[in-house]
RNA sequence: GGAGAGAUGCGAGAGCGGUUGAAUCGGGCGGUCUCGAAAACCGUUGAACCUCCGGGUUCCGGGGGUUCGAAUCCCCCUCUCUCCGCCA
């Protein structure tokens, strides 16, 4: 979340920004609350003092009418305090509630726009995979070579659930691997995260665990969720820690199961592996100085570009425009891979990373202590290393060959053990 | 899952209704001494919020309650430790 303080003191900046973003967000009301609470405050604090002056005076001994009429007041400044302390926490909850549907600052330089579309390329790595014969799509390739079954997951846990089986499941575990020993290089600690978190880390991180069109799979009875991401649970990590300057940066590497529900999608452009309920996910976590986000932010769209040019898979790298920014983030790149079986060849999103600067750290209460002794937010920041679905979707299409087999990229064969994953049954 | 013990500042640990935002020790920081260091000694050292920038309020695991007044008494919850059970 954004600070109050800041809305009131940017109010019309704010104001911009949410529409920019198109979102729905109150900005005025959310400051009208903040002045309200405020004076609330000072009153009510007014009224402690009162009462803490009152118990002072009753400390030693006393005549007992002087004690009981001390009592008397005692008693009325107690009611009264009460009385407001309720209406505080009344006035609370309000800031909160309209405090949490404020996005993030966007940063100057994202592109303005609605959707997707009007998102930018920054730069194109290789170029789109071009075919003396009739590609197929990943749905098809995978079925023929018995490597994806996504029958029997949708028979044994539903729609857009899949099995990975033979040179399939290989591949998830080489693709983990291979990225992995990339992050170990640049100084990230790898974790394996819980595929659970509880909802207020959830709330912290700028998800809303709750209501219909939440993507959020919630525990029953359980105030937890599973994880849509290890963004979820690297972030929860060092939830109300105070980090020495010089601990900072860290980096981290955290491989989770993400589960997401993804109601309503459907269509060509999430058929098969695109848009799943289940995939796994190796994803990278930054805390920060807030003056080095900017540069972090960097090193991270450049691993992601290292890890996708080093499988041979052409790709492009968009800066996401305003309305395509999630709440928390202050900037974000997607990596988007040629994907040739989306009808005649299409860029399909690979990885994302995000700037969340202190949004996340607000409600996360995550700080570091500067050189003036103050304690001040840090700034977060995620990225995709791998999501295995979507690499495999990019995998097997660039990578097909006219018999219908697939060449792996060379960068995975000393992970995999083998170059090539053949036609079967013929 | 059952039984017991506990949760206080950076760490250890006292306090068990009003003089405790918190003794004491340790750590950190600053200083004295020293050629320098160590030792010793002295000083200092939590956070959040509001502010008419004088100050004020809140916080002793979390939430409720009792009281004029709660770190201290009562209730609920969470977590940690020990023992037993179960288990990959």
């Amino acid at each position: 979340m954004l600070d109050p303080k800041f809305i009131k003191d940017n109010l019309e900046a704010v104001i911009k920004n949410i529409a920019d973003r198109y979102m729905k967000a109150d900005a005025e009301l959310t400051v009208a609350l903040y002045e309200k609470r405020n004076g609330l405050i000072k009153k009510l604090e007014d009224e402690r003092r009162a009462r803490n002056e009152n118990s002072a005076a009753m400390k030693g001994k006393l005549e007992a009418d002087k004690r009981n009429a001390l009592i008397a007041e005692g008693k009325r400044l107690k009611d009264n305090i009460a009385a407001m302390e309720s209406e505080l926490s009344g006035l609370d909850l309000q800031l909160d509630t309209e405090l949490r549907k404020i996005p993030n600052m966007a940063h100057p330089d994202a592109p303005k726009g609605k959707e997707d579309k009007d998102n930018t390329e920054v730069k194109q790595v290789g170029s789109p995979t071009v075919f003396s014969f009739a590609a197929k799509d990943h749905v098809q390739l995978g079925q023929e070579l018995d490597i994806i079954d996504f029958d029997a997951g949708t028979r044994v846990s539903g729609t857009k659930f899949y099995y990975l089986k033979n040179q399939g499941v290989f591949l998830e575990l080489a693709l983990v691997k291979y990225a992995l020993d990339i992050l170990v290089k640049k100084g990230f600690t790898p974790f394996i995260t819980p595929d659970i978190a509880k909802m207020e880390i959830l709330e912290g991180i700028g998800f809303n665990p709750r209501g219909p069109e939440s993507n959020v799979y919630a525990l029953e009875g359980e105030d937890s969720c599973l994880v849509g991401t290890a963004e979820i649970t690297l972030g929860g990590y060092y939830s109300d820690k105070i980090f020495a300057k010089e601990e900072l940066p860290v980096k981290m590497a955290g491989l989770s199961h993400c589960f997401r529900r993804e109601a309503g999608a459907a269509g060509q452009f999430s058929k098969g592996l695109y848009r799943v309920h289940q995939f796994t996910k190796l994803e990278m976590f930054i805390y920060c100085l807030p003056e080095d986000s900017g540069k972090a932010h960097e090193e991270l769209r450049l691993i992601e570009e290292e890890i996708f040019s080093g499988l041979d898979i052409p790709f492009r790298v968009v800066d996401t425009c305003t309305g395509d920014l999630g709440a928390p983030a202050y900037r974000k790149w997607d990596l988007e891979a040629w994907m040739p079986g989306r009808g005649e060849g299409e860029w399909g999103e690979v990885t994302s990373t995000s700037n969340c600067t202190d949004y996340q750290a607000r409600r996360l209460n995550i700080k570091y202590k500067d050189e003036d002794g103050k304690n001040k937010y840090v700034h977060m920041l995620n990225g995709t290393a791998i999501a295995i679905s979507r690499a495999l979707v990019a995998i097997l299409e660039n990578f097909q060959q006219e018999d219908g087999s697939i060449k792996m990229p060379k960068a995975l064969v000393p992970y995999l053990g083998f170059d090539t994953i053949h036609v079967i049954n013929k």
